[in-house]
DNA sequence: CGGCAGTTTGATGTTACTCAATTTAAGTGG
DNA sequence: CCACTTAAATTGAGTAACATCAAACTGCCG
């Protein structure tokens, strides 16, 4: 490990547990923390085309996996909470195809690849992992609808509600209220708008009285409201 | 099986060989077709929410996954090629998110499920349906970028060229010109425009002489420049 | 009290959508 | 093979949604 001393738990489908140089990775089984270390928000965690033995987890904190296009703009896949693994794709590829940078202060905890192949074999393909697998296509899927045929709204409303459902299964939502630590700049890379559009999006649904972002935190103010317009569930 | 009599083999990731209720997926294993039928063009084949036993593949012709929006919208998600499994997900879920539509003639393939699942699990994880598995998600993340934080010429020159690509490696093309059976309409619900945008988009194409689209055949006119613009290579 | 990063607001520009008309291609039946 | 029918492609004009650019404002921190 890399020599810290307390690891924060935290429920989900990853805990790192406290204090040890465990996690429990896809409900069920424990693997040894290969290494262990801290970032800084804006921190580059892992860069395109990088190559590591190990796979990636984070224990702590926020994160996004993103990559840069040449015309200078990002395109964020996904905000990691704690307990998320980076990339499903980690498990078999040795390079990284994407970019992840910390958001917050985070802790990153490391796994071996070979080591968690080997757990990772279990009798049945019912279990944990690949059902995992499955889960971040479907994930995906609602991603591609959402930014191919919805409006700035829908996109913006998806995120949020997306987000507030993650944070809600882990635990860490403090009543309606939760430290939120994206920028508008983010957000808008995650649904392919520009930041301006952003702030008035959000100005919108704060006077609509849906949800408000301001200061660092996300208050939901209607939750169902914010489920009818940023569920997107696709019919027929 | 359905009773059909011949099947017509395709290289590719899965082959029907012919005359044969056998197919041959992700590079190695023979399964047994529990089931093979045909459909029409603009015949449904399986809609989101159905259930089902078995996994399926399509054989012959050319099909494609989408999802319907509340407005009458509809994002496709992928053009589905002789050998293609419907979705990765399909190999843990026995419930569809997503509908499938065939394009021209098709012919569809299914595998029972548990049989299925008892034939992947392999001594190790790198053999084939799983890195199938992470191909998928590169893809999707491909396709992400492109809707998110690309032009309507990029996102419309990235199908093509991926398009182009995955039937090249199929060895399902005649020199520079084979069929390509999706209309404006399909082609713009898959990048996130309109059919009229779409249709000033391939004439801008076609007259700068990089490919051509008319009457169901698509003609690569300059494989280079087409690779240029639509391979969407993230940096950094 | 600056200084800085991030947010908010306004004015203007562009891209792609909408609506409508016209042309072309693909069948179909005689 | 041709007249007729229908679906799809093409083109144009007007519009809506979002981007761009620029300025003012806010909260935060030394």
């Amino acid at each position: 490990m890399g020599g810290e001393s307390e690891i924060e738990f935290h429920p989900g489908e990853l805990a790192a547990l406290a204090g040890e140089p465990f996690i429990e990775i896809f409900g069920s089984r424990r693997h040894v923390l290969q290494r262990c270390r801290m970032a800084h928000p804006g921190e580059r965690i892992v860069s395109c085309g990088d190559v590591s033995e190990n796979v990636f987890f984070l224990c702590k904190g926020w994160a996004f996996r993103f990559l840069r296009v040449p015309d200078g703009g990002r395109q964020i896949f996904d905000f990691l909470l704690p307990g998320d693994i980076f990339s499903p794709t980690s498990v078999v590829d040795e390079r990284f195809t994407f970019s992840v940078e910390a958001l917050t202060e985070v802790q990153v905890g490391e796994v071996q690849r070979e080591s968690l192949a080997r757990q990772l074999m279990s009798p049945t393909l019912q279990s944990g992992w690949v059902r995992d697998f499955a889960r971040h296509f479907r994930t995906t899927d609602e991603l591609i609808v959402a930014l191919g045929r919805r409006t700035a709204e829908d996109r913006v409303a998806h995120l949020i509600f997306q987000l507030t459902r993650r944070m809600w299964l882990r635990d860490l939502t403090r009543e309606h209220r939760f430290p939120f630590p994206a920028k508008l700049g983010h957000i808008a890379d995650a649904v392919g708008l520009t930041p301006e559009s952003v702030c008035r999006v959000l100005g919108r649904f704060r006077r609509r009285g849906i949800f408000a972002l301001s200061n660092g935190y996300l208050e939901i103010l209607n939750f169902d409201e914010l489920e009818r317009v940023g569920s997107l569930r696709g019919d027929i």
